[in-house]
RNA sequence: GUGGGUAUAGUUCAGGUGGCUAGAAUGCCAGAUUGUGGCUCUGGAGGUCGUGGGUUCAAGUCCCACUACUCACCCCA
């Protein structure tokens, strides 16, 4: 038997209407806001993710999914949403549109790690960009639909941190000090922190070695670094988050894992569904444009791991919808009575009504019980005499009662109901 | 890349100290005097006991290796 790749999972027929559910609910919400989707393709030029990710990070360094393909080419199936977004925004003149644009999109993404609990080397995310504006409200716009997303689910209990990890100019300053004060401490640290030392210190803060947290306790904290137009957009969003009612806690310590942010960092965390917490991630990427080639263009997002908003409803025990099942079946009595099953079904459907029949041969008795399990709200049973007098009766599956139709007002009655 | 746990029907699991054709529940299919589901009853299909070695008269059961799954680290959604 050939089994499915590691980390990857089906979504089976029985509980596809979970996506259906969230999918609907997230093109609700951005069709509220004024986000238009956006589908780039599922892979891309190496070189895109190497500038736009950052090649120091973790995902670009050893989680890739990279192949040469046939051209010679170097391409890599995207890791993250947000570098295939930017790079058609430069490469379709998008900032010539009305801006700011505000654009979502829900893609599969490839990461080779590991596999866990929320944690696949497949999974799907839904995400937000909004491009052209560096105005706080913007930071505000994204987080609100996150945040606005997770109400209409019923999901409270998730815990908006927030952060500014401030521009280059001001994190220039932050990290000389930061190294200094680490270099001072470094004997007693892991032996990846040592390595990130030079590369990337910021990553150092996010270390879970209890002997790393302890110096990281009393290390300088960008936050009291910041420039002035770094802080006093930190404190907007803090401000307007709280003027609009929005809890969130600062949490100084989080660094996202990709080269692209800048001032605001925030992720949305929960405590239910194991170690890999973070439902979702985003911040402020105002480089990433004029990094893959564009004009300098400020702008914001987020991504949503929708696996792990599935773990989250279901650990709370939420609702996510419920199966699709047509809502009449039409039972023919024998095999003789088949065809005339067969178009009225037909018929049906041609009235939009959801309808089904029997296309194994079975009898009634086998019928009945098919319908029952698989959940029809009415039968209709077709024997000789039904079809000779044009009348049949509806049965309605919860109660057990039936109602005589005439079978030319069938569909008729059916959607009435 | 590093650690821990687990591997027996489609699914969830039983199978002390090795011993006759490997079991249950559930699901699936069929039937219970031939035009009606959910309850009940009967029957049926379905397993190279993860794979490969070894010990033994005999291994699902003991030993070794491998593989897969899983949780955690790392990192992230």
């Amino acid at each position: 038997m050939i089994n499915i790749p590691k980390g990857t999972k089906d979504v089976l027929p029985y509980e596809s209407y979970k996506w259906h559910y969230i999918e609907n609910i997230v093109r609700e919400i951005t069709q509220k806001y004024g986000f238009l989707e956006i589908r780039t393709p599922t892979f891309e030029h190496t070189e895109l993710f190497l500038r736009g990710v950052g090649e120091t990070t973790d995902i670009v360094n050893k989680e890739m999914y990279t192949f040469i393909d046939k051209g010679n080419r170097s391409i890599t199936l995207k890791p993250e949403g947000t570098a295939g977004v930017a790079r058609s925004f430069v490469e379709n003149g998008l900032s010539e549109n009305p801006q700011p644009m505000k654009m979502y999109y829900i893609t599969p993404v490839f990461r080779y790690e590991r596999p866990q609990a929320g944690r696949l080397r497949e999974h799907h995310q839904f995400g937000v960009e909004l491009y052209g504006s560096d105005s706080p409200y913007a930071d505000v716009e994204v987080i609100s639909v996150a945040k606005n997303l997770f109400n209409a689910l019923g999901i409270t209990e998730l815990e908006l941190n927030i952060n500014s990890i401030g521009c280059p100019v001001c994190r220039a300053e932050y990290n000389k000090a930061l190294k200094e004060y680490l270099k001072e401490h470094i004997d007693g640290m892991c032996a990846t922190c040592k390595e990130r030392l030079d590369k990337n210190p910021l990553r150092i803060l996010d270390c879970k070695e209890e002997r790393c947290k302890a110096v990281n306790v009393n290390a300088p904290r960008v936050i009291d670094y910041l420039c002035d137009d770094c802080k006093q957009h930190h404190e907007s969003v803090k401000s307007i988050l709280t003027s609009l009612g929005i809890q969130f806690k600062v949490n100084p310590n989080i660094v996202r894992g990709l080269d692209y942010y800048t001032k605001t960092v925030f992720e949305f965390v929960s405590t239910s569904i194991g170690a890999q917490g973070t439902v979702c991630g985003g911040g402020r990427y105002n480089n990433l444009v004029k990094e893959v080639g564009g004009k300098p263009t400020p702008a914001v997002g987020f991504g949503m791991g929708i696996e792990r908003l599935l773990m989250v409803l279901e650990a709370l025990n939420l609702g996510v919808g419920a199966p699709e099942i047509p809502s009449v079946y039409i039972a023919p009595l024998s095999s003789d009575q088949m065809l005339d099953a067969y178009k009225l079904v037909a018929e049906l459907r041609s009235k939009n009504v959801s309808a089904d029949t029997d296309i194994m041969g079975r009898s009634l008795k086998a019928q009945m019980k098919y319908a029952g399990k698989r959940g029809y709200a009415y039968v209709v049973v077709l024997g000789e005499n039904e079809i000779n007098e044009g009348k049949a009766k509806i049965k309605i599956m919860a109660t057990g009662e039936e109602v005589a139709v005439e079978l030319n007002k069938l569909a008729e009655e059916i959607s009435r109901r």
